[in-house]
DNA sequence: GACAACATACCAACCAGTCGGTATGTATTG
DNA sequence: CAATACATACCGACTGGTTGGTATGTTGTC
């Protein structure tokens, strides 16, 4: 009884490295800083992971396993038609713009754009991270298109990865004011074009 | 006669910094690597700079003008129609979108996006420059939306700022795969939102 | 006793910024 | 008109703190 949590060494050092990336930049951030935001030391660092290149690679992964949990047990999955599950999505990202931006903003799509040129491994990680979460939008979406609008010009993989670009363009206008109302006034956007695509004009309500 | 161009040495700097920077980022950018673009010395660098943060700045001051004169230059001015306008500047920006990420990409949107805790001068910079750009929409929008839908429930500043942040998203996605078609997808959604708001299907053409 | 999981001490490279110096132009003054 | 004074533009060797990475030691565990 009283099992403590006993989080391992390595997940320690990404939870840091996820912090203090989003704060700061990968390249800003320094190993020494990781180490001691993970009470651990650089012996186990490079331990853990070949090169800070191999981290970021780990940390993108780590990234997408933990965001991808944290959206399957999301509530927007319980509605019966797929368009209301593909509006709550956006209602729920929305939902979580709160905070100072580094604390909503996605690690994958600013360490992509940072070192997109640097570290092909890196890029390909961030990349992957992306693409996978909007295809999860995919069945979603093409459900919802054959049902209120077959015949459309857009193709579902096309409008989900739109959506993760209009949020991505919203953090950044949101580290520009610094304000996470931004972010939320941008995104608004994005669900006003897809009402408009599907000719619709429903409002989701949040379960809980 | 036959006088020589003779670039400052300023804007030489200036000029290295942007391309150097659009590629790969502003912390990776090694000042010695813009003195030897540029083909100047560290010494000339900080007689002009006070240090790199100052550069910074002025690099998205520099930015501001050279892409606020390539704007205005633009020939989707000459439409008649306000909305003709806004889509034309939709379409404009489609259309150069082309080569490498780092030549079509924007370089207020890539620093401030990387320094916005670093440095509170360069975030400021770089936010002007995107939002007094965004301003520069907002008249075009505000005259389209008297004219073809009065009372919408979105204001001409929000959706000028929304043209911007969907372009950088993007952007983002562009630098995943490293494709100009990214971006130029993502783009088309963007276009298709305009014309959707203002209940309108029409195609601008491109003026030459 | 062998191997994983760390800790500690250390190094070499890198890089922003400094500093003494030069070259050229311009304003002033006797 | 020259001589002096000063300013601007620029050069490039140097430095000192930072930082990714290494080498080696220690502890626990199967």
């Amino acid at each position: 009884m009283n099992e403590k949590p006993k989080i391992p060494t390595r997940d320690k050092i990404l939870n840091s490295a996820l912090r203090l990336v989003r704060q700061k930049g990968f390249g800003a951030t320094r190993i020494d800083d990781i180490c001691a935001e993970a009470g651990v030391t650089k012996g186990a660092f490079f331990h853990h992971f070949k090169d800070k290149e191999a981290m970021g690679v780990a940390a993108a992964n780590y990234w997408s396993a933990v965001t991808g949990g944290f959206f399957a047990a999301a509530p927007y999955h319980l509605h019966g038609d797929p368009l209301d599950r593909f509006l709550g999505y956006i209602d729920f990202r929305i939902a979580i713009l709160e905070g100072e931006p580094a604390d909503f903003t996605c690690f994958v799509g600013t360490t992509v754009q940072e070192i997109h040129e640097a570290s092909a491994a890196i890029k390909q990680a961030c990349a992957d991270s992306i693409f996978n979460h909007a295809e999860t939008l995919v069945p979603d979406i093409a459900a919802a298109q054959e049902m209120h609008c077959p015949g459309a010009a857009f193709s579902p993989e096309s409008l989900a990865q739109f959506t993760q670009a209009a949020l991505q363009g919203a953090f950044i206008l949101a580290k520009a004011t610094g304000k996470a109302e931004t972010a939320v006034e941008m995104a608004q956007h994005l669900r006003r074009y897809a009402e408009l695509l599907f000719e619709t004009n429903r409002h989701v309500s949040t379960q809980h």
